[in-house]
DNA sequence: TGGCTGTATCTTTTT
DNA sequence: GATACAGCCA
């Protein structure tokens, strides 16, 4: 079978037929990202390259298993042989086969954050450190952001300066040396550590150069300074990579990422050619012109014009709701709606929203109305305690040596507490010993004795009965054994509580997760079922084919596209974040974040806001998000209407600005009305009693505004007000000169 | 040693 | 509202 590449436009076919040297595809949303590099693979193949020789490198595994599955089909070969996953998972397998070269035995375990930012704890409590403040989990986000920039122990130290830096200078290398203790490797040493490999063995650099002859890279826009440098290194002797991104869609500079990195390759791969994806093949015009409102905004960024041939498309909509519970009984509603008159399916739809916490009010909403729905994200399954219990369990046989697992085996035992732990990590230490040793010659050390000494040889037995044993049973015999060993499961049927069944049904899940994986793998091992369950992403487990509406957050829904897409939360300090409104380029990275979410619809696309959300367990009053104002010319809003209420019906007004204050005083009656209650009840008999949260005020100097909190007393009362003009300002109200705008009500 | 309970903090986003 | 943790008591 010869591969058909009629089916391209002209700039997809020349990106496809390029095969030899750099080149860069820049693709715009929804332009057939994903079928130029499944098609330039096949091509590849086509061409005589042998699967062997193709490295690619995805943003997650369920793209990279993907796209194996189209390429599979479209020339005729088992596509499994090409070496195409994420970073972190391809350059875990290399240090499998290599990392001994470096000091790692094969049988590293992989911490995820918590697993490291416990380690950061254990450290900071050795050396009698407060945990407070800063806390072991904004240290460890300090050394991975260092790490992801290659900046070693040694270099950070050069600059360290402000307290916080000093601290963290204090703690990294010691934290990089009890994970070398203890064989384990953190996500950022899974980019870090090929680098040193390939560094200080040119013989292994030269294996893989070699052996990735051709090397491509999907979604380059989010790639960082780590990532970079290996891909440089790897496609330093024959050239031929190529890189897929968007400058316009890159949201994870948080996690480090590099727009750089496209500038850079431009210098280091000289010659490259450029191909530019402009033909938007996803959305409705009415859909990708609100996209444009949102990115042109925005200064740094390459020049390109998305267009389309697809239809004009049904308006696209804003609900304008008035609390969070509103918000999510209106989507459901208009799910209902779409359902009922357009022929949608539940799987059509996706809700998404800034951040997890967003979710359950949603979901409450979805259940209370009978739909069926999938979340993506939230608490992850593998951070459950329990999983993280029989996880730990599993981790140890592997390798003994994981400090961190077997800390947690031993605080699950009845017995064993935190005055034996210390014992024993005090004679580890002592003699320069790893803790597994002192607990297998525990008849050494008399300072351990009656019950705590027997539950802890116990743990030694435990380790070496399946050390041995985990090569003469099937995968699932020895994960069956093991967690029945654990006595975890028994000890949940006793409780019998609401809780306790939810974990025994995880731990179930948990079982069948193994049983599935050893079957559909070959040659399934324990180390390899772990360090699946490491890496795997929220994203990787959404089934597609279940028909249930989709929850997950904008991060999540990278690569994806949904007939009809919800978004959430369009509030100042939501969306965008509270954190991102001071800086100009978190800014932009939030606008980004808005765009790629806009580009996720196909047909209809809606948008909401609330005036109340509950955050932290209180009422917070806040603006409608800036996005919304710059994209003004392209909604249509359906006003407030709350359920069982009567509220003066709002024109939708021709100017931004008046249409804007009109809806939110309208939103503020409704809200008023609300609320009464909880206003009346605190804000009884005071001065200034008229200012209070949520309403809108006008200031001699400032102008309009909103007040998002009061506090202090009497003559003493501040503010603080978001004017529309100047944004957010605390104000002493004895000394300002302010009318509330609706007073009348 | 462990369990219970009040409280502080938490929200960006994730491999 | 949820969770993680310190501090207290059995």
């Amino acid at each position: 079978m010869s591969l058909d590449l009629s089916i391209l436009n002209e700039e997809q076919r020349r990106a496809v037929e390029e095969i030899e040297g750099p080149s860069i595809i820049i693709a715009g949303a929804g332009s057939g990202k994903t079928r130029v590099l499944t098609y330039k693979i096949a091509h590849l193949i086509e061409s005589g390259v042998s699967p062997y020789e193709i490295l690619a490198l995805t943003f997650t595994n369920k793209a990279a298993a993907e796209m194996k599955d189209r390429i599979g089909k479209l020339v005729e070969i088992n596509a499994d042989r090409i070496w195409m996953g994420t970073f972190h998972s391809i350059f875990a397998r290399i240090l499998r086969f290599d990392g001994e070269k470096i000091g790692f035995d094969r049988n590293f375990t992989i911490y995820d954050s918590d697993d490291s930012a416990n380690v950061v704890k254990q450290i900071m409590q050795n050396k009698n450190m407060s945990i407070e403040n800063p806390t072991p989990k904004s240290i460890h986000s300090e050394i991975s952001k260092q790490k992801n920039k290659l900046i070693t122990p040694e270099a950070y130290s050069m600059y360290a300066k402000s307290p916080f830096e000093r601290r963290v200078e204090e703690i990294y290398p010691v934290y990089q040396e009890t994970l070398l203790k203890s064989n384990a490797m953190d996500f950022d040493d899974l980019l870090m550590k090929p680098i040193d490999l390939f560094h200080n063995n040119p013989d292994v650099l030269d294996k893989y150069q070699e052996r990735f002859k051709f090397i491509l890279v999907d979604e380059y826009q989010d790639t960082n300074r780590a990532q970079y440098q290996i891909v440089k290194m790897l496609a330093q002797k024959y050239k031929n990579i190529t890189i897929v991104g968007d400058d316009a869609q890159s949201i994870y500079k948080w996690r480090g990422a590099e727009i750089q990195n496209i500038f850079d390759f431009e210098e280091d791969f000289a010659g490259r050619k450029i191909f530019k994806l402009e033909q938007n093949y996803r959305s409705t015009k009415k859909i990708l012109a609100l996209a444009d409102d949102v990115i042109k905004r925005n200064r740094k960024q390459f020049k390109k014009d998305i267009w389309t041939d697809n239809h004009d498309g049904e308006q696209v909509v804003l609900l304008e709701t008035m609390s969070d519970k509103d918000e999510a009984y209106k989507v459901t509603r208009y799910i209902t709606e779409e359902i009922y008159k357009q022929k949608y399916n539940f799987k059509d739809f996706v809700i998404l929203y800034r951040t997890n916490a967003q979710s359950r009010i949603i979901e409450d909403s979805l259940r209370h109305n009978g739909i069926p729905y999938l979340i993506v994200g939230g608490i992850r399954f593998y951070q459950r305690k329990e999983i993280k219990d029989i996880i730990a369990n599993l981790r140890i046989v592997v390798n003994p040596n994981d400090n961190e697992s077997l800390i947690r085996i031993l605080n699950i035992k009845e017995g064993v507490g935190k005055t034996t732990i210390d014992k024993l990590s005090k004679a580890a230490e002592l003699e320069g010993k790893q803790l597994i040793e002192i607990i297998k010659n525990i008849d050494d050390y008399p300072e351990f004795g009656g019950r705590a000494k027997i539950l802890l040889s116990e743990v030694w037995k435990f380790a070496s009965k399946y050390k041995y044993l985990k090569d003469e049973m099937s995968l699932t015999e020895l994960a069956k054994s093991i967690i029945d060993e654990t006595g975890l499961m028994y000890k949940l049927r006793l409780e019998n509580t609401l809780e306790s069944e939810e974990r025994l049904s995880n731990l179930q899940e948990l079982i069948s997760a193994i049983a599935e994986y050893d079957d559909n793998t070959d040659d399934a091992t324990l180390e390899g079922f772990l360090q699946e369950v490491s890496l795997v992403a929220d994203i990787d487990t959404l089934d597609e084919k279940k028909n249930a509406v989709t929850l997950m957050t904008i991060h999540a829904a990278k690569g994806l596209e949904y007939p009809v897409v919800f978004i959430t939360g369009l509030e100042e300090g939501l969306f965008p974040s509270m954190n991102s409104i001071s800086s100009q380029e978190d800014i932009e990275e939030e606008r980004r974040l808005f765009y790629v979410a806009v580009t996720r619809a196909k047909n209809k696309l809606y948008l909401s806001y609330a005036n109340m959300r509950y955050r932290f367990g209180t009422p917070s009053y806040q603006m409608k998000s800036k996005f919304i104002k710059e994209i003004s010319d392209n909604i249509y809003s359906e006003h407030i209407k709350y359920e069982g209420m009567k509220i003066p019906q709002a024109k939708k007004a021709t100017t931004s600005q008046g249409y804007r204050s009109q809806s939110i005083s309208v939103a503020f009656n409704a809200n008023k009305a609300a609320y009464k209650k909880e206003e009346n009840f605190s804000q009884a008999e005071d001065t200034f009693s008229d200012i209070k949260k949520g309403v809108i005020v006008n200031h001699s100097t400032f102008g309009k505004g909103r007040v998002l909190d009061v506090t202090g007393k009497g003559v003493d009362k501040k503010a603080e007000i978001y004017f529309d003009d100047i944004g957010l300002k605390k104000i002493v109200l004895k000394y300002a000169k302010m009318t509330v705008y609706n007073s009348e009500l």
